[in-house]
DNA sequence: CGTGTTTGACCCGCGC
DNA sequence: GCGCGGGTCAAACACG
């Protein structure tokens, strides 16, 4: 699971040492700047009224953000079936060698390949040693919902399933269905609040969103609702809504040692507690200083 | 028939 | 070295 070139970020503890120990690395690191390692690509659409989320192939983590689309969040793509609402966290734990995506997807890694419908010569251990398993930059966060797959723009494709320990809710493994395209993400819910989705997204996209059949992808909502009320749920959580949690996490951690709890008017969001140093997943993608008030 | 899910087996890293 | 746990593979299966 480690990279054992790179120490410093091999796990992914050290990973989130990297972005709690001084929250301010994390924070002050523009949150934009974090997105874009996800290869969400954030551009206020200077001729529409809404942002568009621009995805540049596989680009490198570099890219920039204008700051202004941190004070806007877009409205949400999805028509969930529940409210839901989320918290965010992210984390940069960023491979120190051949970082590139596309790289991954070159390798024998994803259903991308055709070219080597693995015979039976050839042991996956061999292939297992050409290629280590490469840490993207993952991002992570909590949402409040009845349905565990949200969706989010893409369109994932399953690969597996495994019981998680110390929870009782097993861990779903998403792959995304386009073949160049190495991104992943975890499914799994909070052992501590069942109505808790905690979803881990790694890697880049290197494609924009398929879109959604039913509502579309940018649904009228307003934005500045759950801007300035992050308290109100959207819909489904998109890039924008997990910068602007960002920054509500930045506020309310810097402004106050209280977790970013949140509450809705009607009372339907409350962050769990996420004290306990194993949580699974959660454990493992909450930072400390999330976790200690 | 194409696409997505299920699920057991396997691989790999880590701690002891 | 061994066991454990997380992550992935891939065949079988389900479904539209």
């Amino acid at each position: 699971m480690t990279d054992p070139e790179d120490p410093d970020l091999s796990n992914e503890d050290s990973a989130w040492r990297q972005l709690t120990a001084p929250d301010s690395v994390f924070f002050n690191r523009d949150t934009s700047s974090i997105l874009s390692d996800f290869g969400w690509d954030l551009h206020a659409s200077s001729s529409d009224n809404h942002h568009n989320l621009r995805f540049d192939p596989c680009l490198p983590p570099t890219s920039t953000v204008p700051s202004s689309v941190t004070t806007t969040a877009t409205p949400d793509p999805i028509p969930a079936s529940s409210h839901s609402s989320t918290v965010a966290a992210a984390t940069a734990s960023v491979v120190s060698t051949s970082n590139n995506p596309s790289a991954t997807s070159s390798s024998s890694e994803g259903p991308t390949d055709n070219s080597t419908p693995k015979t039976p010569e050839t042991p996956k251990k061999e292939k297992k040693q050409a290629q280590k398993r490469i840490r993207q930059p993952r991002f992570a966060f909590m949402t409040k919902s009845d349905v565990d797959n949200l969706e989010d723009g893409y369109r994932w494709r399953k690969y597996g399933q495994k019981a998680v320990k110390n929870s009782s809710f097993p861990r779903s493994y998403y792959r995304c269905t386009n073949s160049r395209c190495t991104v992943k993400k975890r499914v799994e819910r909070s052992s501590e609040d069942p109505s808790i989705v905690i979803t881990t997204y790694e890697g880049q996209h290197c494609h924009q969103t398929v879109g959604f059949p039913r509502g579309g992808i940018f649904p009228a909502h307003d934005p500045h609702n759950f801007t300035s009320h992050h308290h109100l749920p959207p819909p489904l959580p998109n890039p924008y809504y997990y910068q602007e949690l960002l920054h509500q996490l930045h506020r309310e951690i810097t402004s106050s040692p209280q977790l970013p709890q949140s509450t809705t008017d009607d009372g339907h969001f409350a962050v769990p507690s996420i004290n306990q140093p194993e949580e699974g997943l959660l454990g493992d993608i909450v930072p400390q200083t999330m976790r200690n008030p």
